[in-house]
DNA sequence: TGAGCCAATGAAATCGTTTCCAAGTTAGGG
DNA sequence: CCCTAACTTGGAAACGATTTCATTGGCTCA
């Protein structure tokens, strides 16, 4: 390996082969144009014969900053938090910006101990999708957060940059769709109401109905985690109960995992015997069934923003008022939903 | 937002508030056995009352590192490698390092200058999957390397930790079920021969076949990219040629999204048309059609193996020889095979 | 030819820690 | 009671860059 055997060359050695001062090799290297060009021919010499680069970590102590991104976020798994990764940091290194990725399994306390050690320099801002809205230690951490940040698709009592999704939008439609296919008896999982996309689904749901003056099945909704566990132990339930749905919408990409696990264990036919609408375009979401309807969005777009208002908030004035993105949805068919069929259920109804 | 308005306190404010000198802090923080307990108490007094927490920038100037590990890859959205990633963070966590998350799209261009970059202070450690295994740029940026690194699922030209899978048994094993099913037209579509998995699988495939004596249907092995895309281009290209093939194997688990597409767009049924086998256990493989057969793995131990080898590295002494782990693979059966259905092809020959 | 100005450069301070060294303090043994 | 050894502590020198300030030197223009 050899690493570490010989030192490497400082901007002092520099200097000394290229018999300037070192102030000289630094406004050499930082701002060419102040330096006698006869002069910057001697210094680059000098820095491509000793194969010299400046130590990142001096720079970062003299410069005050690290030119580091916290990434903080549930679940590098999740396709959906890769993507939003992938735009963001394609966004971010165009401005010379590493980032920092911090898995934090969704624990309140991993993800207050992540925003606490990321602080003091070592990073100069924060991305997030903190789990924990209501947790008092994050909240509190949060509020004496001292680098910019930006919170994604979260909503917290305290004034912050933020993208979000109009899940609510999103969601109405995809009802109103399944409504207009005959669809009553529509089923919903998703997440529990302590995160933003759980009330936003719920609250889209439910306004799919009554905007038409439906009753809301509230015995069919679902919400209480994003885990692909609950979307299968609660699709198996829905698909037992009496009067069992003749559509559901999987309010979350690993929910399907799991719904989709307990569509195959059951045996159930797409769209025969349900129709099924995700969020979400996943792989898993483009290939079953042929493809499974799905309310869309531009998941990179949500990094690339969310990359745009740090950045605007790291180079721009500290006192800016908070902003909040919102980003839309759309509906994507697939051969997933059909009208439903005339069973015994439906009848007696 | 409020960040950055006040300076934040350094050693110096704890030193004058606790009465004590800096050196003392400083041991309080690192070393507190050293210090007489009445001086600590004072100095933990100040630096609760203030607030302070060391700056990460400084320590790392002083200390020489930084306590981040680059983790260089292809594509996080790639499930594997983010298992990976969370395996190796795991670990590394616990030693207090942080990783630095760099997505290269395999460009062997953007590998070289991600490596260059995160040279000179910026990370501890590197662990990687370049896939440029040939590119004389990058192999030239390794050679250079001042950093400790691990090399995942690769083989270069060079002394360099690494950690490898054991691609040729598990094809072998998946094959030879295979063959043991009664089939003889077996495909496989996997990788180029230029990175090591792609070499690996294809010598496994045909090892199969050898040790039966049976000759290798090379016709059938389509190794070029681990893409999705050529997956659906060369399942097609299989399922509308002469003498179909009555299994195949996808040789990495992008190519099974794709090989799944064009099982849906051609309406093939699994396993009553076509046998299938892929690699990895992703949710998609555990979910199509009830689970589909799987060379499978142990993907975060990938990592976490990774990181051990590497902390080790950077501990120990700089110049033990380069170590390479080899990890497992295991046949997990799901519903995708069965015995080839008799048709003209099969009879015929 | 000399005053004044601008550009280019060198020297030194600085960023906030850690660590080395020397000095001061305490305790224990003779 | 003194001497030595072992602890504690303060002061200062790093670490390697950036940046400020002062100085030098070369020009221009009167």
């Amino acid at each position: 390996m050899g690493h570490d055997l010989e030192r490497s060359s400082t901007i002092r050695d520099v200097a000394a082969v290229s018999g300037v001062s070192v102030g000289t090799v630094s406004r050499s290297l930082n701002a060419p144009e102040t330096v006698r060009p006869v002069t910057l021919e001697k210094v680059r010499a000098a820095i491509k014969e000793l194969g010299f680069q400046p130590d990142a970590r001096a720079q970062n102590m003299r410069r005050r900053n690290t030119l580091t991104i916290g990434f903080i976020v549930n679940d590098i798994l999740n396709p959906i938090h890769a993507m939003v990764f992938k735009g963001a940091e394609a966004e971010l290194r165009e401005s010379g910006y590493w980032l920092h990725l911090v898995n934090t399994g969704g624990k309140a306390r991993q993800e207050a101990e992540a925003i606490d050690l990321l602080q003091h320099g070592r990073v100069d801002g924060l991305l997030m999708t903190i789990n924990s809205e209501q947790d008092p230690r994050c909240l509190e951490r949060l509020k004496k957060l001292r680098v910019p940040s930006v919170l994604l698709d979260r909503e917290i009592a305290l004034e912050t940059d933020a993208v979000r999704t109009d899940h609510a939008s999103g969601m109405e439609q995809a009802v109103s769709y399944l409504l207009d296919l005959g669809h009553r008896r529509i089923a919903l999982i998703t997440a529990g109401t302590e995160i933003l996309p759980g009330r936003e689904r719920i609250r889209g749901f439910s306004l799919a109905f009554s905007r038409r003056g439906l009753p809301v099945p509230t015995d069919l909704i679902r919400s209480q985690s994003l885990s692909a566990d609950f979307g299968f132990r609660e699709t198996i339930d829905l698909l037992r109960g009496p009067d069992r749905p003749t559509a559901l919408v999987a309010g979350g990409n690993q929910l399907l995992v799991g719904v989709l696990r307990a569509i195959e264990q059951q045996g159930v036919s797409i769209p025969g015997d349900l129709s099924l609408v995700t969020c979400d375009r996943t792989d898993l979401a483009t290939v079953y069934a042929g493809s499974i309807t799905v309310i869309d969005r531009d998941i990179p777009e949500i990094g690339r923003t969310a990359a745009q208002l740090l950045l605007e908030r790291i180079n721009g004035p500290a006192d800016w008022p908070a902003r909040c993105v919102v980003l839309p949805t759309r509906l994507v068919l697939g051969r997933s939903c059909a009208p439903p069929a005339v069973r015994r259920a439906a009848i007696t109804a």
